[in-house]
DNA sequence: CCTTGCCTAGAACGTTCATTCTAGTAGAAC
DNA sequence: GTTCTACTAGAATGAACGTTCTAGGCAAGG
């Protein structure tokens, strides 16, 4: 009961922060939305609004992660499940008004010059992504920095692309760029093909 | 020397909006760093701190083209252009100590759900970026819609990187996009070398 | 000299902010 | 039944927020 709490303080301030971003997020709004009084948001998280925000970053982070491989993982070949991805983050754009799919990138965006901590949880997030898709390239055969640079890349083009949606209200943008990650994925594999660890046909 | 004061407002609010995003750029401090008074502020913006924030995109959107353009000139082949944007844009961030270069992804995340102006400007100003380098990969024989989604795709990829750079404490990160970046001006331009209007050799 | 416009000055207003604090409830341990 | 711990409740606080408002300066036109 009480860590359903919890974890109610967390989604609601999760979609607050989707929305309106870190600054823009009341701590009155999330009490009022989660239900949970001052006193419980203060319970759970002494440390205030920054570590509330700290626990939305890692634990949205690391499911994000699931749902990144989740996705990649259901397609034959890595440059389809990479643009299933793009596909499907189109389509939850459209589905929820265009508000933003992702509170890492708004939150580490608003507070990197103002709050360390929470600056470098959603720095352990970012690699934790880029290190998902990067070792599948390298397990394809890429070399390690080559396959760093794509992953980086493809999560940069990932949380500029829900800027550029979000901004032009358009589900497309991200299916477009799908398409562009793809090839990147490709040329990566092809890029490197000698030491290949999994000879995994293709 | 009104003017001035104008132009001394906007430049205040642009670096605040760049270290602490749109909500977090009270028009106190702006009031002071810019050497305004309150009365100044509402006197050029009537519409307040959205009005304001509106002729910071649009401006600094107009300044970002034409360095774009300048960058992208300055070198022969257009990746090296884009390369060379992307290695600036990593300098730059190193000099700053990792302030972000650019106010309008932040605050068009921050505000698109609640500020449809605001929003609208951002897209305009995004448009605007896209048309540049889209124009010039169509002069270079790309197809049309293959020039506006590579070039969608680069524009967000800067706007990804800024936010994964910043969140790193990392310019490399930039400068390793800006190759991937290159590459993918390059594949554009290959893809499609069917009609070229302009025979600019290569 | 007086007026008319643009611009500056900064106090005042009501709201909302994050945080703190005291009081109280619920359930398990013994 | 009592005590202890975990959690909830929400009023109180002082600072900061965006905006409004009245007053004054200052240069150009008559």
């Amino acid at each position: 009961m009480a860590e359903e709490t919890r974890q109610r303080i967390v989604a609601a301030t999760n979609e607050l922060f989707r929305r309106v971003g870190y600054n823009g997020a009341g701590l009155a709004e999330i009490s009022r939305t989660s239900e949970a009084t001052t006193g419980s948001i203060y319970h759970f998280f002494p440390g205030g609004k920054s570590e509330l925000a700290r626990a939305v970053v890692t634990e949205t982070g690391a499911a994000y992660r699931e749902l990144f491989e989740l996705i990649l993982g259901a397609e034959e070949r890595l440059a389809d499940g990479v643009s299933a991805f793009f596909d499907a983050a189109g389509d939850v754009l459209e589905t929820d008004d265009f508000i933003d799919p992702c509170p890492i990138g708004t939150v580490a965006r608003e507070v990197a010059s103002t709050d360390d901590e929470l600056r470098r949880a959603a720095s352990r997030v970012f690699n934790s992504w880029v290190d998902a898709l990067s070792q599948r390239l390298v397990a394809l055969g890429a070399a390690p920095e080559s396959a760093n640079t794509t992953a980086t890349t493809v999560i940069a083009m990932i949380e500029g692309g829900f800027i550029m949606a979000r901004t032009h209200r358009d589900g497309d943008v991200m299916r477009r760029m799908g398409q562009t990650a793809a090839l990147l994925i490709d040329a990566c594999q092809v890029a490197q093909p000698s030491r290949s660890t999994k000879p995994s046909g293709n």
